[in-house]
DNA sequence: GTCTATATGTTGATAGAC
DNA sequence: GTCTATCAACATATAGAC
């Protein structure tokens, strides 16, 4: 529990990751350097080998970490009563948690191809067990006869995709409020899939 | 006009821009070297030098031809009368031109952070251009109050997320044929945006 | 038109001093 | 916990032989 005086591995490893969140989201995994990384820390490039086994890892601990904040905020997420209500708060959601990830979320879509296949396939279980959300929701609303979808994976998948897309063009202070997006979106994925 | 013997420009060009699209496509710009592009080509590192001026003109060509492709398509597509006909004609065309052309469809949003300033700015207005077309599309339908749309660049913007997203997911020979996946998009985008 | 050879710089990662 | 110094490998791009 103690602190070593003059220590900073609490802090600096945290700061490592923020460092890298940033760097890989602009430049791209691969044109990333480690002393670049390290430049924005404040540190040496070989001091970043004391919080990551190495560049690899780095990417992963990034990926791994924002999936899991997307499902335990998803989980804590309230969702009202029925598959109307959830599936309205599950557009809400994604659109304003990617707003406000957006450099995790963009990451996690574009560095997908530099994992090792053993971090690949961690982080696509995630993704598929987020993408599983919002498909419960489509095929109770199926079962109920509120929706009417000829397929609920298609639908998820192209529900999930256009919600993403909005943080390829969205700014803060444009001509839209967040809300005022969400709003639109929700309108139109109600009546897409509504019955 | 005359065809030098033992000179291979006229087709080595187009094999290494082949090369480059493939590779760029799996593995993202920076990762590939250009002596990987000459290995696959069959030829040395420096030869490759005498079909581009450098690697980041060889990105560009690649999009550049790729947005020049999917606008003189679109322009020969035949498109029916009126917007509900225009706007059935657009997701179908989208659909198939993006499977058919994958690599360069992937590659397209994947590297724009990988051009120069310049380079990225006219690929930037060429895809505009493009997102102009279905606007108009959506413009005339909310015009002759066939649709109702609360915001057509937005509406615009959704639908091509969402339609782009089948890239991601599709496979040839899986569980949809591609005609089915065009035709339970073309009632999903239908139904989000009809009066 | 293509090759070989090379200049020049950068990379990820490690060893050992402090 | 961080630094300096370093390694071996790799990068893009060019020069000049054939």
């Amino acid at each position: 529990m103690a602190r070593k005086t003059g220590s900073h591995s609490d802090i600096t490893g945290p700061r490592v990751r923020a460092a890298a969140l940033q760097l890989f989201a602009r430049d791209g995994f691969a044109a990333v350097s480690m002393r670049q990384i390290a430049a924005e820390v404040g540190v040496q490039a070989g001091a970043l080998y004391l919080y990551t086994p190495d560049k690899q890892a780095l990417l992963f601990d990034l990926l791994k970490a924002h999936m899991d904040d997307v499902l335990s905020h998803w989980a804590a997420e309230p969702k009202g009563t029925g598959p109307q209500a959830a599936l309205e708060a599950f557009v809400r959601f994604h659109i304003r948690f990617s707003l406000t990830r957006a450099e995790a979320v963009f990451l996690s879509y574009m560095e997908l191809r530099n994992l090792t296949p053993e971090h690949f396939a961690q982080i696509e279980a995630l993704r598929r067990a987020y993408e599983d959300q919002l498909e419960a929701i489509l095929e109770d609303g199926q079962a109920a006869g509120i929706f009417a979808v000829p397929d609920t994976k298609l639908a998820t998948m192209a529900i999930i995709a256009m919600l993403t897309g909005v943080n390829t063009w969205y700014r803060e202070g444009g001509r839209l409020s967040r809300d005022r997006v969400e709003q639109i979106y929700q309108d139109m994925v109600r009546r897409a899939v509504q019955a």
